[in-house]
DNA sequence: TTGAATTCTTGATCTCGGTCAATTTTTTTA
DNA sequence: TAAAAAAATTGACCGAGATCAAGAATTCAA
């Protein structure tokens, strides 16, 4: 099984095992969950989108924005089992499945190739987030633009672009200008 | 076992099975690996101080900084097995010891305990990259580098200020002047 | 220990991206 | 479909941090 297709059989198992719970709809602007709470679920998107910040001196920071077909949580939480930093927030109405983590830790320890799948998962999340770093650490906002687009050509198509400016730390000005030229 | 005494106990475990290589000497400026190469190795510094970083444009970005204690390696690369982005340089005289992946992998997989060690090492991996990821996001150089020293208050003693300011994303004059006020 | 190399500090200047504000366009929803 | 809300665009201005440069301090290596 090559890693892009890790995702979608979990997923997969995971409905055969009816794990996950029925369709959840999450009006725009409602969240998932907030800062201070502990995140006890993971959650896949049926549709809509969502984004994953934290505020800071008033100021909002986009971490993640996810859509159709991802999986997300309050993954601070999720792993530390302490109260998460988060906010994971409907940017339009959308429709979640979730499950347990008690559960899915469960369904994962009940089968060797799963718990492998999950270790991959989780170095794969590594590595996502060392190539995240690099986008960050770059100075130039026209660049960490053109390594998104590189990366994610469909996200446009999905995010309003000031979460976008968020996601890749510039404003929403600065990024429209960027796109125009 | 709390997770602050997994890694040592891992080191131990590793030491034990005479695992580690003889102790290797690094000098100043040399590579343990370099952008192209394929990382076999997982590296234990004994002493001195190490630099992660990539080259983008001519302009060099640290990722990590790691010394005494730390275990370090080019992670895009030992995870994926394809060819690493980044340069693990030796910012003085060092000393590491390594031990090759596929024994390290053998290792884990010898031992419920140790596949549990490295899962948790894992996963406390993904959450030191998203505190990582909220660091560089913020746009004030100064919380930055309040935040880091908060973090890692020795890190000072051990690497000359001007990687510390290429790891904060702002330059060495930047990071003098915030440190002077 | 001493000379050389590197790093750190400090000052002057400049520029890119942020901020603020007004208008237009798109999306949502009633 | 129309009205309202949200998002995107555009322009003018500003300032924090980068850049450039020179000198001082520290570290390294012979």
């Amino acid at each position: 099984m090559n890693s892009e297709n890790q995702i979608p059989w979990l997923i997969q198992e995971l409905s055969n095992e009816s794990l996950f719970s029925d369709p959840l709809s999450v009006k725009r602007g409602e969240c998932l969950i907030q800062p201070g709470e502990v995140e006890r679920y993971l959650y896949l998107v049926q549709s809509g989108a969502f984004g994953i910040h934290f505020v800071h001196e008033g100021e909002e920071y986009i971490t993640r924005l996810a859509y159709e077909g991802d999986l997300i949580s309050a993954l601070d939480s999720f792993i530390s089992e302490g109260p998460t930093d988060f906010y994971v927030e409907a940017l339009r109405s959308s429709e979640v499945l979730k499950v347990a983590k008690s559960e899915y830790l469960k369904f994962l320890h009940a089968n060797e190739d799963r718990l492998k799948v999950w270790d991959n998962l989780l170095m794969g999340l590594v590595y996502q987030q060392i190539e995240r770093e690099k986008d960050l650490l770059i100075p130039s906002p026209r660049e960490r633009y053109q390594r998104i687009i590189k990366r994610s050509p469909n996200l446009f198509q999905e995010v309003p672009l000031k979460y976008i400016a968020q996601y890749l730390r510039m404003t929403p000005e600065t990024l429209s200008r960027i796109m125009k030229a």
